[in-house]
DNA sequence: GGATGTGAACGCCTTCACAGCT
DNA sequence: AGCTGTGAAGGCGTTCACATCC
């Protein structure tokens, strides 16, 4: 069973979570947890969550239940994060800057081994220890480092055309920033995370949920900037 | 039934992406569209987009297809946009200076009325038209603004406590970059966005695709999900 | 006694196929 | 003839309840 019968993807996601939540957990000194403590720390069903872990195979003791740092190690394992998985960046503007700088991603197994950006004036600058490079250079970097995975944090107009550039030189996974919708060929793997579409599902669900306290709107009166205008 | 029977999640998040290829089809001016060409555009099954749009009512002609402008407006009613969001952004680090001058949101209708730091050294600052302010100042900008939406990207440490004093001060609905699982009161929306999580499901995925080629020639005589793709 | 692991029921969403309008 | 709108079928994931084991 615990070979590889296919994990659901939303089960993938949660296993991210969980392996979060245990890392805070073993830091912490703790030994063990239950399913339902561990399920509350990571905002899901304890029922759920158990059956999440039975895709890896039984990992818990009955009447005690998970063992902290078995539990960290045996999700690490299913998610690939024993090996290290070289990313490339493209498109270093306040996004990107933002990605090269965040220490989350090193912690758990992503390391950038290569920043690009299309504008002379970013070439060149250093973000962490690397420097940021001219596009030119990209097709180089992905052969040497043979980084399989590459973000997107352009600006939406050339976000198909990095996309095409890093598919054809080899790239198999994809996490797209940019507002559009891409097309890769088949067997590359494409992620999307769109911030405009994530903060439109929660005002339409905050409208859903109650027809608003009071009379408000009026506040803002004046100031709608028309248009920002950053590309 | 096009009253309020309540529209699928999975919906809503559609159709905030219909609405940004509408939106560049209309300015392109392009007059009307087919379910397939939109749904193409979008990345989904044509017959999806539709069972989405009919949750809307009629809103195509059919042997025709859907007028843009008029299907563009209709959306973005039904996503509560007519009126303008007044959102505030707390952690004014790499990622919220990200946000914060991210021109894709005022567009759509939401608009930052306040950014805030604990950090004195980024307090006064400015972002765009915006000034840095200190937390303190928090709880006051609410109550000016009544800001509905709150934006969190602080570091894990301070998100539960800074959550804490959105929701104390009004807010309904927010949006958490930092990688801690928020604990918010009955009727408040959240929704979380964690980067690495995304990369760990992209890594999972290509893991379990296949054993990774040598190089970047792809494997033609292994097994590729057969997958019967007339579309 | 207590918590895990899991079969089965339930509900949601996607997909298909076709009826219906233009 | 073309394309929309939708009932029905199918697949997937979540939830529940309980057998199982420490």
């Amino acid at each position: 069973m615990q070979s590889r019968p296919r994990i659901p993807e939303a089960t993938v996601a949660r296993l991210a979570v969980y392996l979060r939540v245990l890392t805070g957990l073993a830091d912490s000194g703790r030994g063990t947890v239950s399913s339902g403590e561990l399920a509350s720390a990571a905002g899901v069903n304890p029922a759920g969550l158990r059956k999440d872990l039975s895709h890896l195979g039984p990992c818990g003791t009955r009447g005690v239940g998970y063992e902290v740092s078995t539990l960290r190690d045996r999700i690490a394992g299913v998610l690939g994060m024993e090996t290290a998985h070289a990313c490339v960046l493209v498109g270093i503007g306040n996004l990107g800057s933002a990605l090269a700088g965040y220490g989350g991603f090193g912690n758990r197994g992503f390391e950038f081994v290569g920043l690009f950006d299309a504008s002379p004036a970013r070439v060149g600058q250093r973000i962490g220890d690397l420097p940021v490079r001219p596009m030119e250079e990209l097709d180089e970097v992905l052969a040497e480092t043979r980084a399989t995975i590459g973000v997107i944090a352009t600006p939406a107009e050339v976000a198909q055309r990095v996309c095409d550039q890093l598919t054809a030189a080899g790239v198999r996974s994809i996490l797209n920033f940019a507002p559009v919708t891409l097309s890769a060929p088949a067997g590359v793997g494409v992620r999307q995370v769109d911030l405009s579409v994530e903060l439109q599902v929660l005002a339409f669900l905050d409208k859903q949920r109650g027809p608003a306290p009071a009379a408000l709107g009026t506040a803002l009166g004046t100031a709608l900037a028309p248009a920002g205008g950053m590309a």
